[in-house]
DNA sequence: TTTCAATATGCAATCGATTGCAGAAAAATA
DNA sequence: TATTTTTCTGCAATCGATTGCATATTGAAA
């Protein structure tokens, strides 16, 4: 394709017989320049259709007004709904945003972020992939002087900005309700335990234990259980014990939880009078599902609008907070059909599961 | 903030008592530079952890390799799909990607199309937003030397590049679908008529109602039913004709075809026996409802990578095709529960619905 | 009326990387 | 050995927009 010759601001200067100088103070009504000039410069521009180069007034001015986002998956809701909510904010102040995703990849995550330090980008916004074990390349972008917030996932070691959910106490909360409603022998499905979010979880549920005084058994906890099918499966061993769990908290994620029911439905096992099932994220699903799937809403569009007001509010400061402030989103515990035991059907349902 | 001294080519001439057009050379291998001087430069590189400035480079380069993506919105499914796609290829060929969304609003997209001109990207892939009524500023990216690809919802007097569904086949096979398990009075819930996906699937609809010689009832045909709550508003409206419906294809979205079903079995309709239910899209919940929705998978990640792809061919060209290539991907229908009828249930549901 | 402040414009440098070309040195060829 | 070709480096300009500062003019204040 042969790239055709852009209008700069010289050929702007050129007809009005001004210089360049004074048709970029024009252009961005900065500085001294005559009402009249100003006018005659737009008119000019508006004519030739010039457009701003914003490499070369970037490079100039040594800032880009561009904020880098990374997460492990665009099409995944939770990030998608996330850079929903930067966007919407970031659109207010006339901030760009660049939208990367590391597939889950440590290595894909480090030049995601190699690409947005050369952008000369303002911040860098990440949730960390799965695969990632050393966060050498997020201090980098630290000792480069760029702004650093991550999200959801973060690298704790990381003094940095950080906007989080309050994992433990949601996982608290969900399996406190589940014990409330009867169930006693919980089993948890868990994610990856180098990734804070998951460890958190798992922290919540074995606390909500402690609380009632309910043993772990470890035979319960099934690792790396976060697709639907990962989940279908770990829930066919689960369900295969001698002594089988009566609910299944998929801290992992809805689809997790979607695998369990799919499971339970073929079993002919009864949810969730026989088997409570709890998901992680409120999946657009997780309301059509009969029954309904219990499950943890994020608040993900809040969630990024956060994010984006964070690092406003650190821009507008002098001078950077001696300690990185942390913002923790506070989850939500939605409770539906897949948990919901009524006191006289408990009394039948225990009946029910002594005789399976 | 403090905005650090960023480490430039310069440091490293310096330090290696050598100008900066041969640090240049070295670092692009570009040109000819010794290979011993080459290998310091490389060194002294890492060692000052020196990243290149692609502000600069772009500038002098006259080329960003970079793709701009403008969609509706990023947190719908196919979008966020189409984007991953697009995202596999263009990583493998070196080349960034920004991301616009343009919330389905005609002067956010004239936004975004012009930060993606002033940021001097290569090409812009667009899906245009709902309220677009006029196209000049696509016509601007022409003008501006830049190429554009479109795909699905497009401009279509515009003559550029174009990825495609072919929403018409798609839609004349699901309606004849509908017709050969005995449908005879089918609805159509539409999307806005400016935008060419809705056209076509309409068009398809009554293309097979003119096969099948079933004549079209104009009270089947509700505008603007795309989300959830339109459609269920939608089919209340339809179910409470007096010659009611016995099918509804909500061309529009898989979130319309939800509301008709939630509205369906409130009423106590039987589906699939007393109303047939097509969506579009194949949403991931499509499968898990009862009963599933038949509906029609658009390949959405395929279309991406066939995005990506046009792109690079078209550039490996020594000069721009004559006649836009458009490339139409084949959308395929999915049947589900919510369609299929036996003959002998046909019978008797038929027998039902007069009764109704 | 004189002095000071505000307005306006142009010049030249800057930002950081790239590259055409000149000149020098080394290597290859006649 | 002389000539030609290849390799290497540095100089200077380029990319397009911005901005500090000098200079000139106009308007306001003393």
């Amino acid at each position: 394709m042969n790239r055709k010759k852009r209008v700069t601001i010289y050929d702007i200067a050129q007809k009005l017989n001004v210089t360049a100088s004074t048709v970029s103070r024009a252009l961005s009504n900065n500085g001294y320049v005559n009402e009249t000039t100003r006018q005659l410069v737009l008119k000019i521009a508006a004519e030739l259709n010039y457009k701003r180069n914003t490499l070369a007034s970037n490079l100039r001015k040594g800032e880009t007004k561009t904020i880098g986002v990374i997460v492990p998956r665009i099409n995944q809701n939770f990030f998608a709904n996330v850079i929903a909510g930067i966007e919407d904010s970031t659109y207010q102040k006339d901030y760009n945003l660049i939208i990367c995703q590391s597939d889950e990849l440590h290595e894909k995550e480090i030049k995601c972020v190699n690409t947005l330090i050369n952008q000369h980008v303002d911040c860098i916004v990440i949730s960390v992939s799965a695969d990632s074990y050393n966060y050498d390349h997020l201090q980098n972008v630290i000792d480069q002087g760029i702004q650093l917030i991550q999200f959801d996932r973060v690298a704790e070691e990381l003094e940095t900005l950080k906007v989080i959910n309050d994992n433990e106490q949601a996982s608290f909360e969900a399996v406190c309700h589940l014990i409330e409603q009867g169930y006693k022998k919980i089993a948890l499905l868990e994610g990856p335990q180098n990734l804070n979010i998951f460890r958190q979880r798992k922290s919540g549920y074995l606390k909500a234990l402690r609380k009632f005084k309910i043993k772990v058994n470890n035979a319960y906890v099934v690792e790396n259980a976060w697709t639907k099918e990962l989940g279908a499966a770990a829930t066919k061993k689960l369900l295969s014990l001698p002594d089988a769990p009566d609910a299944i908290f998929a801290s992992t994620s809805d689809f997790s939880a979607l695998g369990v029911l799919e499971v339970a439905n073929d079993l002919h096992i009864k949810v969730p009078s026989q088997l409570g099932i709890c998901g992680y994220s409120n999946e657009a699903f997780t309301e059509i599902t009969s029954p309904s799937i219990t499950t943890i809403d994020q608040f993900s569009v809040d969630m990024g609008k956060a994010i984006a007001n964070l690092y406003f509010d650190e821009m507008e400061k002098a001078e950077a907070s001696v300690t990185p402030k942390i913002i923790s989103i506070k989850p939500k515990l939605i409770v539906r059909g897949s948990t919901i035991r009524r006191g006289l059907e408990e009394n039948q349902e225990i009946k029910s599961q002594e005789s399976r």
